[in-house]
DNA sequence: TCATTTTTATGAACAGTGTTCATTTTTCCT
DNA sequence: AGGAAAAATGAACACTGTTCATAAAAATGA
């Protein structure tokens, strides 16, 4: 920009080029940090995390980092975000390769939600059990509408009908029980082996009961 | 007991009174720590617990309390077990109160397992959330196999058969998914109002279907 | 170009954590 | 009472998340 003739500009000293330096460097960081974290986190759990270490496999300072996110759990929420998306991609590659009938795209939504949960179980952990005050925010809500209303194309139901989005809602939710018991046990444990068969069952179990309510 | 005439006794100095006194006190703190390490947790979060802060309460020195603990994970899967009873006896206590009939009962026992969790989320998360090497021991699977016989029994399936066992199975891991997704929405929400009625069709759905497969 | 101001990066410092273990205190037995 | 064994103690260590005065860098003005 050329030199400012009158020399009394009353504000803005910044026209924005769509993002300031400040900004871009921040964002710069707080994607390395991501990656890194999501690397430390898939090897040593989300235990192994540490502002220290992380700032130091940055090659920053922990107050650099603390610029750019003014929090750990922020570093944390950056990494379940991303896990988020991953988890959203794996299930929609499922559903355009499944053979085009509704049972078995929904089927190979099951499926593909347990095979994410036991390939990588720290993310899928951490995605499930991580606890910091992470309120339901717009975009998680658009989030979690998204993935029913995947699963209810697949399912060729009516995504205006509430009660046909509260039965996939039920079916996602015992979908999810099955994949939980099964890469965690607790109070009951699946067996992973025959997780897959019990989902298929659900699915099945399901939908043949389906248009008929 | 009397005097040892023959002052030459070759061993144990204690003939062990069915427990120690040693043993009798660390049960004491054991049982002390726990409740009062629960007390913490409900109000607080498990962050909300300390080895320090506890031992302060107890009135017990930090050694000590390791001493009977040997580590602060302990403490806490310590008041998963107490949780873990207490949920037993809520169920039992469904059942038991229940009508007399099998869908009765296995309604009773998904609304039970529901309301345990909406009681007290904190201690839920705590038993199914808390992420600690916990070994599933014997201990903890005769626990699980307990719930997976109580469920079976309110349905009057046969424990001996391996389909009916799973049927059960697969339809405590949905009621579980539907409680989890109802006690704290992640990649989907359900709504705690309509909860008990999903775990009711669940139920029904399920039996309807039971012996005939 | 240099001086001044503004912005950014730094890491020492603070208050906390889990855990250990040398030292003190208590308990027990003769 | 004295001595040995057992138990309780809390200072110390190596960590944690987070802050913020200070130093380095960049931007600005003359």
């Amino acid at each position: 920009m050329g030199p400012d003739l009158f020399h009394t500009r009353p504000m803005s000293p910044k026209p924005t080029p769509t993002l300031s330096r400040r900004e871009r460097n921040l964002a710069d960081i707080r994607a390395r940090a991501t990656l890194i974290a999501e690397q430390i986190i898939l090897a040593e759990g989300v235990e192994g995390l540490s502002a220290r270490r992380l700032a130091q496999e940055l090659k920053v300072s922990v107050g650099s980092l603390y610029n750019a996110f003014g929090d750990l759990h922020q570093v944390i929420r950056s990494v379940i975000a991303r896990s988020a998306e991953m988890l959203a991609s794996s299930l929609m590659a499922a559903v355009d390769t499944a053979a085009p009938d509704k049972r078995s795209r929904v089927v190979a939504l099951g499926e593909a939600y347990f095979d994410f949960a036991m390939a990588e179980p720290r993310r899928w952990s951490l995605m499930f059990e991580y606890r910091a005050e992470l309120e339901i925010d717009d975009k998680a809500r658009d989030f979690q509408g998204g993935l029913l209303d995947m699963l209810i194309a697949a399912g060729e139901a009516d995504p205006k009908l509430d009660i046909h989005r509260q039965f996939f809602l039920v079916l996602w939710a015992s979908v999810h029980g099955v994949v939980s018991l099964a890469t965690r046990p607790t109070i009951i444990a699946i067996r992973p082996e025959l997780a897959k068969k019990y989902i298929t069952d659900l699915v099945d179990s399901a939908l043949t009961r389906f248009p008929a309510d």
